[in-house]
DNA sequence: TATGAATGAGCGTTCATTCAT
DNA sequence: AATGAATGAACGCTCATTCAT
């Protein structure tokens, strides 16, 4: 009961002040004095601030995990070997996302800690995301082939990480964006319209004509490594 | 001149860590001691490490501001009145990005400070973005809208920063997704050949059908905040 | 007998550290990590860090301290009354020495404890040893006086100490000397040998003729404290 | 002469806190506060608390091995290649010994740090002191072969360390040795007598007969490892 | 104009010890 | 009798910044 409190009180604390300041720029003591616990806590339950990142990450990649394997599970005897379409593949795939964080702030934050593993931590993060969820984002990656056939491999995971990057800067910068919505458009867009609003922009993306051979002169013309 | 030559040798130098390992974890000594020039220098010559940062960003943005504002005179001037078309607008854009850093590896440290602006920076960064730079983004935004005539202002709105998105994200995390894809399909891409692929898929979201009325039963059941 | 067990895999595991990296840089988190217990375990069973350190010795000096009063009385009720010869008085010793650690390595871990003693622990563990074993110690003390009658009790004092310093000092360092040794001379000395050689060195030593009266004007010229 | 000040300030109050306490035991914070300079400029002057310490070394070394040199060649000169005797060779060591620090009460702190060096730090002191102190060391221990050529090179090797663990076991021990001195014989000796005290034995023991051939029954029965 | 020296604040981590069970 | 949790203090070190020259 003491240990669950403090360990998850750290948990809690930690995910809030990472989202909101990265994690080089969040210190320990920042966390635990916000937490109400001590410092020496942190290094007690997770042994470093790196563990405690990972740890961080785990508690939210570990249940997306294994539900996003039971629903593509699901969807895959659905559609009994047949190919599984795009749609429904990116569909499968918001739904785990929403699902995953049901309370509070959690989806702007598992967005933002997912766009930080990618933009900060020199390579351990990125390491640890690879070794530990790097299978089911494979077996993802396989099915959105099969669903593409006519897309090259190598054009077909640039976009997957255009798509990334359009869900994950959209969602982890939300607060501003329908901030600035509002003050423009009047307008507040909840979070499951913005999934609606999503979705044919995604699936118009993967669908995009193939880049005229590359190095056509018309085209750019300075360039850098 | 030796002043010339240390205010240059520490940008010089700063630019390529900050891209390489963010701001907060790039220290002055990091940057003084690899530049060969005296720790105190930095304070010196640019006030404090944020005035620092915002000048490595004006050494690339100043001159885009500049010729991107010149480039769309240039081109309403050419399509005098009538509607510049979408296409013509991406190109216009990619084409001032790319002529900017002529030298070296600059614009892959372009793209990753652009997108650590983004990412890191507690606002900071974004405000000195929006108050240097922000005219000639609403002039592009303008046109885009002129451009996009039959996509309502707010669709128009999640679609620019869905594409922002895309670009920031993909750009920030570049080192990371050319590493994947040099172990996966044993291809590198340049940042010239990125920003072709980019072409296509980004012309296609902006021209996406629109959502299916929005609320329908259907689609994704649950979802947060 | 788990508390036995406990309390024993403690104290081996601490002695064994002590030995090769003194007090201070031996955490109890080392030892009881090592030594697969309890962390609170060593607090529970010795109270604190500084009474397992004396535990330590006295698992050592108790025994040691048993044996040589025995073995002094022994000597002394052979020679009955008459002075017991120097040779005869270091060989008691040295046997009793020897004796005590009949297994493993523990004599070299004896030796390590006892120099540690002298140059380490602020003076709580010279304390500690001089209260429980100074009557032993005394005693041989008194015998060598009798066995260097000649000897002034001030030079007497300090050859003592001269002597312990050799031994002492040799077998703390056996491991590095032994290696030197091997390497310079191929040749490897056990430790039954090197007190072979140790004997008529320390013997000469003490015998050795009075230094000439101090403060002659030939010899050493400047000085400190 | 502010550097000078701060510097020497902190090399001044390290030795004798390291002197008195131990490396491990002796912090940085200990230091900087006793000497009223800033905590970080330790860091600032000499990088971190390892090299501190072997500047503190430094400092007593660097004059001692450049005065012994001279010292040796002066003895050499004199001796025109004939050998030069036992006694010469350590009095030789001793006046240089005693030289260096020819203030306060920094002989005793030498051989405090001299002995600590040897018993404390894990390696990383006696490797600095044999790469920087080797040479002069070997030099030594060149003459003194040639001034006892009876001696085999192995019983020469093991009689050198014994001198040397008399000297500096009985340097680090030394205020335990003289308080123990001042309370049993009301005496307190001086470093520079200790050291009229310490020639004819060591004399001695180097010219000690040899052992009786080692292996004969009559001696110490049991050993260890 | 430029820099070596210095500083106060803060960092992540480890420590021996205590407490509640 | 024994232990997981927790704690306050201290550790070596690095930080951006300031100061005196």
């Amino acid at each position: 009961m003491a240990q669950t409190d403090t360990v998850t009180r750290i948990l809690d604390t930690a995910e809030v002040l990472f989202a909101e300041r990265g994690f080089a720029e969040t210190s320990l003591r920042n966390i635990t004095s916000k937490a109400k616990v001590n410092l020496a806590a942190v290094n007690y339950h997770f042994g470093s601030k790196k563990s405690l990142i990972q740890a961080v990450f785990a508690r939210y990649l570990d249940p997306f995990s294994e539900r996003f394997h039971a629903a593509l599970d699901s969807v895959e005897q659905q559609y009994a070997g047949r190919q599984v379409p795009l749609e429904v593949l990116l569909e499968v795939m918001a739904r785990t996302v929403l699902e995953v964080p049901a309370e509070r702030n959690s989806l702007r934050t598992f967005m933002r800690l997912l766009g930080l593993a990618y933009t900060q931590g020199q390579g351990h993060m990125r390491r640890y995301i690879r070794e530990h969820y790097g299978t089911v984002f494979s077996r993802f990656a396989e099915l959105l082939k099969l669903a593409t056939p006519d897309l090259p491999d190598n054009e077909r995971f640039w976009r997957l990480h255009f798509m990334l990057g359009s869900v994950i800067f959209t969602f982890s910068g939300l607060d501003a964006l329908r901030d600035i919505e509002e003050a423009e458009y009047g307008h507040h867009t909840t979070v499951r319209e913005l999934i609606q609003h999503m979705r044919p922009v995604v699936v118009a993306a993967m669908a995009a004509p193939l880049p005229a051979s590359l190095g056509d002169g018309e085209a750019v013309t300075q360039a850098a490594s």
